[in-house]
RNA sequence: GGCCUCAUAGUAUAAUGGUUAGUACAACGGGUUUUCAUCCCGUCAAUGUGGGUUCAAUUCCCGCUGAGGUCACCA
């Protein structure tokens, strides 16, 4: 495909959800895909709703999932501006068209009046088409402070949608819409013809609830003398209870927000993207260059999708692991900053890449590090019934714990080169000398020297511990059994 | 209410006329010298319903049911 350019245009109302960034990422992969450009507007003609920082809010997203746009608010382009509220005049010159060609008129009907012609067909339990309605007399002019509607054509209509097939509509679906409100800003439903035609954007995608609409699009395509983009409808994300689009009022986090909490840009790239596609493999983990590679429309799924957090955080564990496994254990800890306890500051770079070297495959998302580790960055408290009532330990007698612990501490004094075998072995050693069961004596030292519900292998914990730490607990232990 | 869309296990999906309906998450059970995880093995679990077409239907057609969307000077 040539020349491909797609677009992602939210309106700044808020914070990027789990439920509409999918409508970023889509455009993204397939531009990319084919060498071709994404634009990144913003589309902000409600006046009302628009949120101070909503945009800094939505380039944030993007940038942290590495969306990174061609053209857009930031980076320029040749097709700017990409705020809808700087391109009014190109809007206002494309209804001037319209009016010229008698397909667009001012209105000046009043709500109130129009509200009371709804009632009537409600109440007759017709649907409501204002054009049934309209003026007898048509002002074929531009003023300021009239709102100027599209004078239709119903017809029977037919498209592709590239995602849900052929496409069929009769003139019951389309209708006279406002395509510039009374503050002299458009309607989305014209904006956003206006500038994708301008911006050269050759596949619009949008969630399916523009679907019922797309009949009136048509309709202003071909009053405008314009070719009709490549149609995208995105089935909806359902939010995890209900049969409802996920949505703020679901409690649909923000994107970022994920982020805050230790899930990786990659697993999140991945699982939304495999949330309504595949590409036919049983494949599961696919890094960003993959996706780009292989994603293709029409492998979409066309009904919706219900939004699995437990699947999500199972992606970002297998992310987690891969980074540190192919990439590294640094690769890994560079994106741990932030994630550790405030106790941890005090301690080396290195010896937290310890730290996480031993305990990377138990996490989740990076955030279970302040959870995890506490016990690696000071002296635990003393609890002597978790030591006692352990369901290993609790067999044991005072005296049968007292002798336990002299022995361990003597065996693990005696460790000259303090390292993950020469603890192994001796704590090896210590089971065959005390005829213990690892199940007993691990977990006597274990949570002697962590009192944490759980916590990597004993010899890797008391290595990266060391020698003068993990003795020091043990002994402050059988003092106070 | 009109119009439109959708329908495989709890969830995400594979299989577009012929398979014992596959895979992953979850759940459950087991294994890897303690715990929690990782990893490995196993178990449970699905074609909404009724008609057609066909030798054969998850797959094609129609009805029904269910779910969703839309009918704004919001996007």
């Amino acid at each position: 495909m040539k020349d491909v350019v797609t677009r992602f245009a939210p309106s700044p109302t808020g914070y990027i959800h789990i439920g509409n960034v999918r409508s970023a990422i889509y455009p993204y992969l397939l531009a990319r895909q084919n060498n071709g450009k994404f634009i990144l507007r913003i589309e902000d003609t409600d006046r009302e709703r628009y949120v101070e920082g909503a945009t800094e809010l939505i380039e944030d997203t993007l940038k942290w999932l590495g969306l990174e746009w061609d053209e857009g608010p930031i980076v320029g382009g040749d097709s700017g501006p990409y705020f809808q509220s700087e391109r009014l005049e190109i809007y206002h010159d494309y209804v001037r068209k319209l009016i010229k060609s008698g397909r667009a008129y001012a209105d000046p009907t009043p709500p109130e009046k129009i509200d009371e012609y709804r009632k009537i067909c409600n109440e007759q339990k017709k649907p409501f088409l204002y054009r049934n309605f309209r003026p007898e007399k048509l002002d074929f002019s531009f003023k300021e402070g009239v709102p100027i509607r599209f004078l239709s054509d119903p017809k029977d209509r037919k498209w592709t949608d590239a995602v849900m097939g052929e496409m069929a509509a009769g003139p019951e679906t389309q209708d006279d819409i406002i395509l510039i409100k009374k503050d002299g800003y458009p309607t989305y439903n014209f904006a956003h013809i206006v500038d994708d035609a301008e911006m050269g954007v050759t596949h619009v995608m949008r969630g399916v609830e523009y679907l019922s609409s797309t009949p009136n699009y048509l309709a202003l395509y071909e009053a405008l003398g314009l070719k009709a983009p490549i149609l995208v409808s995105l089935p909806h994300i359902l939010a995890p209870t209900g049969n409802k689009k996920l949505g703020k009022r679901d409690g649909a986090k923000s994107v970022t927000e994920y982020r805050d909490d230790g899930v990786l840009a990659e697993a999140m790239l991945n699982y939304l993207a495999c949330l309504g596609w595949n590409d036919g493999t049983e494949q599961e983990i696919y890094t960003k260059d993959e996706l780009i590679q292989r994603f293709s429309l029409d492998r979409v799924q066309n009904s919706g999708a219900r939004y699995d957090e437990t699947k999500l955080l199972w992606m970002n564990g297998q992310w987690i692991r891969r980074i540190f496994d192919k990439n590294g254990a640094e690769a890994l800890y560079n994106k741990t900053e932030g994630f550790w306890p405030e106790t941890a500051k005090s301690y080396s770079d290195e010896y937290r890449l310890k730290v996480l070297s031993i305990i990377y495959d138990r996490l989740k998302t990076l955030g279970d590090l302040r959870e995890m580790t506490g016990y690696f960055f000071n002296d635990p408290e003393i609890d002597t019934e978790m030591l006692k009532g352990n369901k290993f330990l609790k067999k044991l007698s005072e005296a049968e714990l007292e002798d336990l612990m002299k022995k361990s501490i003597a065996k693990l004094s005696s460790v000259q080169d303090w390292n993950e075998e020469t603890l192994q072995d001796a704590l090896n050693l210590l089971l065959e000398e005390t005829e213990q069961k690892p199940a007993v004596l691990f977990s006597l030292i274990r949570i002697a020297i962590s009192f944490a519900p759980f916590s990597p292998a004993l010899n890797l914990t008391l290595n990266v511990l060391g020698r003068e730490t993990s003795l020091a607990r043990l002994n402050a232990v059988a003092r106070s059994i």
